[in-house]
DNA sequence: TGCATAAACTAATGATATTAGTTATTATAA
DNA sequence: TTATAATAACTAATATCATTAGTTTATGCA
């Protein structure tokens, strides 16, 4: 019999059963009983368990640099960090599987993951641009700017906060100041 | 032969790998190898591997609780944080198995580790009163510091920092800054 | 239709955690 | 000092993984 798995559907796989189960259950027995075939004819496809780690951090990292993107769009300052601050913590809810493939992808890194990273590096930059920061000062600033957002969105993934309802309340919160104090020093 | 294992130089062992070769690397033939017994023995003294996996996160999490404590003693208002935040991410250099063991402690959480995690909560929760920020906005601004201390400290963790050399000072701007536009906020 | 390729399969190996049952060592109480 | 209970090691066996090798079957194209 012939099931017809392209790469993508063994990915897809993966992804729904980290954001289901836990990462930690992608291994190569569910992966292939949920496609209904058996684990060695997976080696078709992927070339491993670690490679399909690597593959699913890189479709992960994808998808969060879209949707950080799209949240950015029509916002400046203050705001557009507030948004895509929301976007960052929201995507890590939907798909905490996800969020855990990216955060675990092992040494050396896929080099298209590496660009991901950076582009969701440079989307910082590009909104910080706008508060006029030295730009000896910009690198700290942002690194700032995306430890509060990783934290909070990783405080929550691993159950770090107590009630989770007004939890973006305090991220709009947290920046806000952040952004303010920020300011007021450069300007 | 008999080796004279006590609980907590099991513990002690699997702290060991963490730190040296990484916390996926605590099996219980790696644990085993290096008290020069044999695995099964290993059962006499703890429970299993998530057993010893949440007993490591006891320990890790109050060696960071000790530490951060003592990183606060002497210190107030904003420079008491970034004292303590430096402590944070200069544990986690030191420590990147017992981090790592913190954070993937799995559900349900041993109740030592629930009170140790309060103990770290309430460490901030003092430090911020001099601030007087009123009560129901500390919960946000301590949020807001957590996860900015924790998402350096992981960041770092997982390599997501070009060059580290600088990150304390990257850290002590970001809390300053912070601080500066809580305070400016509530006063 | 025939053939090359893609994608499934079975079988086997080695690493792992775990359990059960056994033996040896140590500590303690008579 | 010796008998006994406890502790802590052991061997043997099982189940679940990932992985490799070799084989078979289905598909698409010339």
């Amino acid at each position: 019999m012939r099931a017809g798995i392209k790469p993508e559907i063994v990915i897809a796989t993966a992804a729904d059963i980290a954001d289901r189960i836990g990462w930690e259950q992608i291994t190569l027995a569910n992966v292939a009983g949920q496609l209904g075939i058996k684990t060695p004819s997976l080696y078709n496809h992927v070339e491993g368990l670690p490679d399909l780690r690597q593959k699913l951090a890189l479709y992960a990292s994808e998808q969060l640099r879209d949707q950080l993107h799209d949240a950015a769009i029509g916002h400046t300052g203050k705001q557009a960090f507030i948004e895509v601050g929301k976007a960052y913590v929201a995507f890590v809810r939907q798909h905490p599987g996800l969020y855990e493939a990216i955060n675990r992808v092992s040494e050396p890194k896929p080099q298209m993951f590496e660009q991901t990273s950076e582009a969701i590096l440079n989307l910082f930059i590009r909104l910080m641009q706008p508060l006029g920061i030295p730009s000896e000062e910009a690198v700290h600033a942002i690194r700032g700017l995306r430890s509060m957002v990783h934290g909070f969105a990783s405080l929550e993934a691993m159950g770090g906060f107590q009630m989770q309802e007004d939890l973006m309340e305090s991220l709009s919160k947290t920046i806000t100041y952040y952004i303010d104090g920020l300011s007021k020093h450069f300007n």
